[in-house]
DNA sequence: CGTGTTTGACCGGCGC
DNA sequence: GCGCCGGTCAAACACG
């Protein structure tokens, strides 16, 4: 359908002029039509963006207000009820993810990690400013025993561990630009597919990736094809909206609450194809499977 | 020699 | 208080 679209649009590009006429219709009429087409396409895309941009900002809103919900509810808990609680919850994690569908964005599918941080280190309330914990899964190689996942970003590896529920070590890293960036990911093979990387990613970059980058969802390049610029002709006003909407994708693939969400989904939707067991313990919010 | 990795020791939270 | 466990530290080591 594409490239039939496209053969059409190279065709009127190279061989159509004012005064020719192909199949009996005028070269005029031919370029209203793929004008009037552009323009409607034109219209759906930024009627999509609208709405992507829309729902962007009502869950960001919407997960404001699930943090500032659990600031004061954790204010108001006290350090007595921690250890039933961190039993329960860790207990029943993938539950308490599905009766609540407030905290599980920028949290994403690692309630568990964020929930047991928290208590293990009460003095420590900088999660509560921002608990940005994402998972991201990548396929590897089973014979591969490195538990390195290139993101883009440069980490040094400060800690190795095996931990009692899953055989393989657990490998602790820190980003470079420590101690000014305070991310830190953990990789593990998942217990369940030991083709799997589990990344779990603590914290927000206060830099730019350096390396070159993963391309999860949306790249700085969508809006505009390289390879096929006459795709994206049909005068100026399309040249300019596309590229308001990159500069749109852009900003958006930038928002580090972004990116986490799509991540999470992203994984999701892998391991909805590769380990549904897993899949279905990992809750991804409606609004966040809004944006795929 | 500087930088990054490895790995055993250590620390603190948690459950009993 | 004790033991378990996850997370971190730091000395030793490897590598370019």
């Amino acid at each position: 359908m594409e490239t039939t679209w496209e053969n059409k649009t190279t065709l009127l590009n190279l061989n159509a002029s004012p005064s020719q006429h192909v199949d009996g219709v005028p070269a005029e009429v031919m370029l209203m039509e793929e004008l009037h087409r552009l323009r409607s396409e034109k219209k759906m895309l930024t009627e999509k963006l609208t709405r992507v941009t829309e729902s962007f900002n009502s869950l960001q809103k919407h997960l404001n207000q699930v943090l500032k919900n659990t600031n004061s509810q954790l204010d108001l808990s006290t350090v007595v009820q921690s250890r039933k609680r961190k039993a329960h919850e860790t207990n029943n994690c993938s539950i308490a993810n599905n009766d609540n569908n407030t905290f599980n964005f920028s949290g994403s599918s690692d309630c568990c990690t964020s929930t047991e941080d928290s208590f293990k280190r009460p003095k420590d309330h900088s999660f509560l400013i921002s608990p940005k914990v994402s998972k991201v899964f990548v396929r590897t190689q089973a014979s591969d025993p490195s538990l390195f996942v290139s993101d883009g970003y440069q980490w040094r590896k400060y800690g190795q561990k095996v931990t009692r529920d899953n055989p393989s070590p657990r490998a602790y890293f820190r980003c470079s630009f420590a101690p000014s960036c305070p991310v830190k990911k953990k990789v593990q093979r998942s217990a369940e597919d030991p083709t799997l990387l589990v990344a779990t990613y603590e914290g927000v970059h206060n830099h730019i990736a350096r390396g070159t980058q993963v391309s999860v969802g949306l790249t700085q390049s969508e809006g505009i094809d390289p390879i096929h610029p006459a795709k994206s002709s049909g005068g100026l006003n399309v040249i300019s909206d596309q590229l308001l909407l990159q500069k749109m994708a852009s900003s958006l693939t930038r928002d580090p609450t972004f990116t986490s969400a799509l991540a999470t989904a992203i994984s999701g939707r892998i391991l909805e194809h590769t380990v549904p067991e897993l899949a279905n313990n990992l809750y991804i919010s409606d609004h966040v499977q809004s944006y795929m």
